[in-house]
DNA sequence: GGCCAACCATACAGTAGTGTATGGAGGCGG
DNA sequence: CCGCCTCCATACACTACTGTATGGTTGGCC
């Protein structure tokens, strides 16, 4: 029989002094897979290393999942939901001023643990990336509605659309490389580029 | 039985089409290592897959090497040797002309096929690197003395120190996303940014 | 020409992972 | 209370890879 397409968490009737552990979701299948990605790259999430750490046997993966494809599947696909909802929650929460918008982006590898970790996510998938199709795809859509995005926020600034996109791939170079190459230079001098990219990309060329 | 064991075609020396192959060298072990490593993996270089590229048995691998950790030991230090020594060439023949030094780094994504598959190795090494200490530290040294290099030729066009180094990282950055997201824009868009990047990098800050 | 070292093949034992088939405990509606 | 459905455990057959031990061929050297 197939799965559930929705599994809640079923309640347990009340506190039982024996700790029976509530059904498992698709979904803490598919973190724990995020979780051993992130850590030790695509080739380690296998369904008993997963099963281990989720203290269930192998058996209950088959059960949710057709085999591991299916998890890997479904695990950049949550991924690329989450990152263009993301997006799309920058885009309403816009700010009018276009210079803000601009701020908003630069300041992002300094927003916090949970931003450190979807880049840290994000340089995983990446990995993957360079030789499967599927997360391929995934990165390579994800990157370009992003660029899409820089690029409003330069058009806004009043730049031509040609400038719009170079000042966009640039600024976008920027961010990417915040985090991959992120053990070069102390912490003052992450702050320090950071406000001189944010001068220099509105910066207008001559002529 | 030994039907298998049947008499292998023993040609003489002197001028053979190729039946009797030369002895291996470690170099072809760690060319074969580095060619799985950047098409699949480093996960994927295994011993057995190598002495099947290279036609003989695994025999002849634990002839060359202590184990599989000391050909990845190999590996890297192969890559580091030649990314060090490519950077002191250009050192040494660079011009006077710092803004030719800047067209020079900057035209890097542009030059063939070589330099492309020296960038497919070096993604592959980076994200090896994000998973083994040891591969880290090696896409540091590197990322680091390249950095450097950058620093040097922006204090040469005249920017002061810590502006040199804020400007080294985003054009470091630029560099290095050209590989990681190629897949963006198209060629002529490409050149586009390139001359934009160029010129960008020159530009002095107002005040 | 005999011997040694380099180089590789073969065989063996062991670990780790996949997917399938089947069984079993618990909750829930009839 | 019965049987069904959900969720997981267990057992099985299979493949892939590691490292070691040992033996077989070459070619150079005295």
């Amino acid at each position: 029989m197939s799965p559930a397409t929705a599994a809640k968490p079923r309640r347990r009737a009340r506190a039982a002094p024996e700790p029976l552990k509530p059904p498992l979701t698709p979904e803490a299948w598919i973190d724990a897979a995020t979780e051993v990605l992130v850590d030790r790259g695509i080739d380690h999430v296998r369904v008993d290393i997963l099963a281990g750490e989720l203290k269930v046997t192998r058996g209950s993966f088959y059960w949710h999942f057709r085999d591991r494809e299916d998890l890997l599947r479904r695990v950049l696909q949550a991924w690329s939901e989450r990152a263009t909802e993301q997006l799309t929650r920058r885009l309403a929460g816009a700010s009018s001023d276009p210079r803000a918008q601009l701020r908003d982006v630069i300041s992002l590898p300094f927003r916090g643990r949970s931003a450190a970790r979807a880049a840290r996510i994000e340089l995983a998938i990446r990995a993957w990336a360079r030789r499967d199709e599927m997360a391929r795809q995934a990165v390579d859509a994800a990157d370009a509605s992003r660029l899409g995005y820089h690029e409003q926020v330069f058009a806004a600034l009043g730049f031509a659309r040609s400038e719009a996109r170079c000042r966009a791939f640039l600024l976008y170079s920027y961010e990417v490389s915040e985090s991959l190459l992120h053990r070069q230079g102390t912490a003052s001098q992450r702050e320090e580029r950071s406000r001189f990219v944010e001068r220099l990309m509105q910066q207008a060329l001559p002529r």
